[in-house]
DNA sequence: ATGGCGGGTCTAACCCGA
């Protein structure tokens, strides 16, 4: 089974893309972030059409995220997407941000985390403040799902090697090292970077900047990560960047990223 | 050092992202 995690930004700009991209690869469950898009106007019955089952939670303007299940290959196979979750407990938060749902044995999470501006400012603490109760949620989580996937968004390049010019970024929002901390802290609760389990090459990201050639010239972070929970590792056989789709016309700043397991 | 691109919507001397 393939799931993959993508940031569109804007769903309504990227549906064609994103069900022509389903449709070539063959992935079976994908998180979607950055929908910008109300639950009224959610393109439901496009992504039915293509096959595929879909929980949504959106806003306007802003965020918003969404799990699709490939009807054949998942939903008949292990069940379909029950127990949602929108919100992080205890959390008080209008941002949709969050995404959890239940296939089978496999307990999915799709995030978007928030961007964080600069270091110190509201919204760097506001992403600090909640990563934190993200962490809560997912220990919680854990104890009743332990075999678990959490995908993303992370808006955090975990290490150096998944920033093109470390030098350069040292301390800036998405590498600084209160944030890098409160993920490894997550990671920490029974998780793995599932694209760091294989050998890779270097420069591998999933975001280019749409300014200064950011794309071309392979300036880029990986901050879309999937983590998969310390019970189904076994069950890993790859992970990998889809770089294609970030060269098409008129493409989201970030490209979908891939982990394949057994089951 | 700055701004650049590309989404959004209150279509702008706009806001926001990463």
């Amino acid at each position: 089974m393939k799931i993959a995690s993508w940031n569109v930004n804007s769903l309504r700009v990227r549906l064609e893309q994103v069900l022509e991209w389903l449709e070539s690869t063959q992935v079976d469950i994908l998180g979607v972030q950055e929908t910008k898009l109300q639950d009224t106007n959610f393109p439901l019955e496009a992504i039915n059409s293509a096959g595929y089952d879909v929980l949504y939670s959106g806003q306007k303007t802003y965020n918003g995220v969404a799990l699709l299940a490939h009807r054949e290959r998942v939903v008949e196979k292990l069940g379909p997407m029950l127990y949602p979750v929108t919100n992080l407990p205890g959390f008080d938060d209008t941002q949709k941000r969050i995404l959890a749902a239940t296939i089978g044995d496999l307990r999915i999470i799709n995030l978007y985390v928030p961007n964080g501006a600069v270091p110190d400012s509201d919204k760097y603490r506001y992403k600090l403040a909640w990563l934190e109760a993200l962490y809560e949620f997912l220990r919680i989580q854990l104890n009743d799902h332990p075999r678990m996937v959490v995908m993303g968004d992370f808006n955090i390049a975990p290490e150096d090697a998944d920033v093109h010019d470390p030098k350069k970024w040292e301390g800036s929002v998405l590498v600084s090292p209160r944030e890098r901390k409160a993920l490894q802290k997550i990671v920490s609760l029974g998780f793995c970077d599932s694209f760091r389990q294989f050998a890779q090459e270097d420069g591998q990201f999933s975001w280019w900047d749409y300014r200064a050639a950011g794309f071309r010239l392979n300036k880029g972070l990986r901050i879309d990560l999937i983590l998969a929970s310390d019970a189904i590792l076994e069950h890993l056989t790859g992970s990998w960047i889809d770089r294609e789709p970030r060269a098409w016309q008129r493409p989201s700043d970030h490209t979908p990223v891939v982990t394949e397991f057994t089951f």
